[in-house]
RNA sequence: GGCGCCAUACCCAAGUGGUUAAGGGACGGGUUUGCAAAACCUGUAUGCGGCGGUUCGAAUCCGCCUGGCGCCUCCA
């Protein structure tokens, strides 16, 4: 299936017309966390772009190896294993293992590979000593930094030139942008044989070890967060590069925005501010967060409140919409042709099965440029209105199947490239009713006892009795809903009591 | 000081040279309903931070200005 697929380039700051190294074959890195304390939002905004970035390509017939990694050594991990006493490596094993509840817990698609630095020490002390062997690194002390120019385009990435870099001290360094390759051993910290003493790996080389052994020295696309562009992915560059002689390191560079409070200030575990995924997500549904982040783009700076739920309220009200949509339309019976529906249904008939015909072409369009995810959705509503609007109609229900079944592919679509509407209507909505009372502290008996009173009341004409029971649970913040065939309740969002 | 990015309605947010400026929320009116809720219809930017310029034509390109952010130190 040949197609145009184009992707924002970092390396060259254009959009370029995406084109991997192995036909049919994409190799992605992405730089995961240092585990040190729990993820937050911020990093669940980048875990969820990668992971419809994978989704799409794979969604596009590409096969991609996709490689994710953890940072379990490093400065802040020894930092915050002294505080407790706990060893360094046990306490990153421990946050490795919360790292992966969490990504599971956010419906990601597993990496194909998913390595670890304590694990790959001898392909870091190879890649040191190659650049050593090179002239590229010299050591000092038992301590291995990298020489800035004796590569001359650093810094082609980031743009930056190296005199003009803000720098501290240059310490034992020739130049004050030089940058560890090994740091030779402190005491109490972990540590590995080397050639040049007892030390561990400095905070870059990781990521080009692992990345050239799991993906090779040169290939398709790395990504991380635009925080990371300098120095991390200048510096893994300016490595991988200069170790194996080759070049580009990564053909293309993707990096995500960050998030930002409500100062304009990004979320940062050093700032402070970060809200956690977990406690996110024992209030919504996974899903929900996922939309939230993907109806931005990608590369834009993404608002987060954290004052109020208002953003996550919206949000978890499209995607019950859209879920509500599917099930409408998944109701729909009936064995004529499209055609003959359309004919005989009218207008809104025929409006929904052309949007349905039409939405893979605009879906994907917007989704091969660029990843536009939030043009794509915005395709998807549209869908989700015609269906419903086409659900008025008396007939729609036993006759409407042909004229629906384009969308209901569609939304296939949604799942596969966005990972969104990946469950059953049924357990979506009972997972928003059990995390909304959890969170409201009511319980589902006590709601449900009402509800059977109210429909005694209603059954008897007794009106005042029904509505004095309806305001006693919009007091609880339940919204009660009567349809033909029943009774179903919902849970009022916070918005809306603003 | 250096390198970059952003500014679209009350809010969130697509659109980056040419028909009526997507989509969602909020708010007003309506259909529906025992009354509601949901859903649907409908209204709400002659306007895209400001000022100039290029062009037959600009939210979209160029310049200046204002406001804001990221990176240069750990950070997704």
């Amino acid at each position: 299936m040949p197609h145009d697929f184009r992707l924002y380039n970092t390396l060259t700051r254009k959009v370029e017309t995406f084109a991997p190294l192995h036909e049919g074959k994409v190799g992605l890195y992405l730089c995961g966390n240092t585990v040190y304390s729990d993820a937050h939002i911020g990093h669940g905004r980048a875990m969820m772009v990668f992971d419809m970035v994978v989704r799409h390509l794979r969604a596009r017939g590409w096969d991609v190896r996709f490689v994710r990694n953890f940072t379990d050594v490093d400065d802040k991990i020894i930092a915050a294993a002294a505080e407790t006493g706990e060893d360094p490596l046990a306490l990153s094993a421990r946050f490795i293992d919360r790292y992966r509840e969490d990504a599971a817990a956010l419906g990601l698609v597993e990496p194909t590979v998913e390595p670890k630095v304590s694990t790959h020490i001898d392909a870091i002390i190879d890649m040191v000593s190659k650049l050593v062997e090179r002239g590229h690194a010299y050591e000092n002390e038992g301590t291995v930094w990298f020489s800035v120019e004796s590569k001359a385009d650093y810094g082609k990435l980031s743009g930056q030139k190296v005199d003009e870099l803000r720098s501290a001290d240059v310490g034992s360094k020739r130049n004050a942008a030089d940058f560890a390759l090994w740091k030779g051993a402190k005491p109490g910290e972990p540590s590995w044989d080397s050639p040049w003493g007892p030390g561990r790996p400095g905070w870059h080389i990781e990521c080009s070890a692992m990345s050239s052994k799991h993906l090779g020295e040169v290939f398709d696309i790395h990504g991380g967060g635009l925080d990371l562009v300098f120095p991390h992915h200048e510096n893994e560059i300016a490595q991988s590069e200069c170790a194996h002689g080759t070049e580009p390191m990564a053909r293309y560079w993707m990096h995500n925005g960050l998030l930002t409070m409500p100062s304009g200030q990004k979320m940062g575990k050093s700032k402070g501010n970060a809200f956690g995924i977990r406690d996110l997500l024992a209030q919504y549904p996974a899903e929900a967060l996922r939309l939230y982040y993907l109806q931005s783009h990608y590369r834009s700076p993404l608002p987060w409140d954290p004052a109020t739920g208002a953003q996550m309220d919206e949000s978890l009200a499209m995607l019950a919409r859209l879920y509500e949509a599917r099930e409408v339309a998944e109701a729909m019976g009936g064995e004529e042709s499209a055609e003959e529906v359309a004919a005989a249904l009218g207008d809104d008939a025929r409006r929904v099965l052309e949007l349905g015909q039409s939405f893979e072409e605009r879906f994907l369009a917007a989704m091969d440029d660029d990843f536009n995810t939030a043009q794509a959705l915005g395709v998807t509503f549209e869908l989700a209105r015609a269906i419903n609007r086409f659900a008025n109609h008396k007939k729609a229900k036993k006759r409407g199947a042909p004229v629906v079944a384009p969308a209901l592919k569609g939304f296939q679509q949604l799942t596969s490239s966005m990972g969104l509407l990946g469950m059953s209507t049924q357990a979506f909505l009972d997972e928003v009713k059990a995390k909304r009372l959890q969170a409201l502290g009511v319980e589902r008996s006590e709601i449900e006892q009402l509800l059977v009173d109210r429909t005694q009341a209603r059954a008897d004409k007794d009106w005042a009795r029904a509505d004095a029971i309806r305001d006693e649970l919009e007091a609880k913040s339940i919204v009660v809903m009567d349809r033909a065939d029943g009774v179903d309740w919902k849970i009022r969002l916070v918005s809306a009591e603003a």
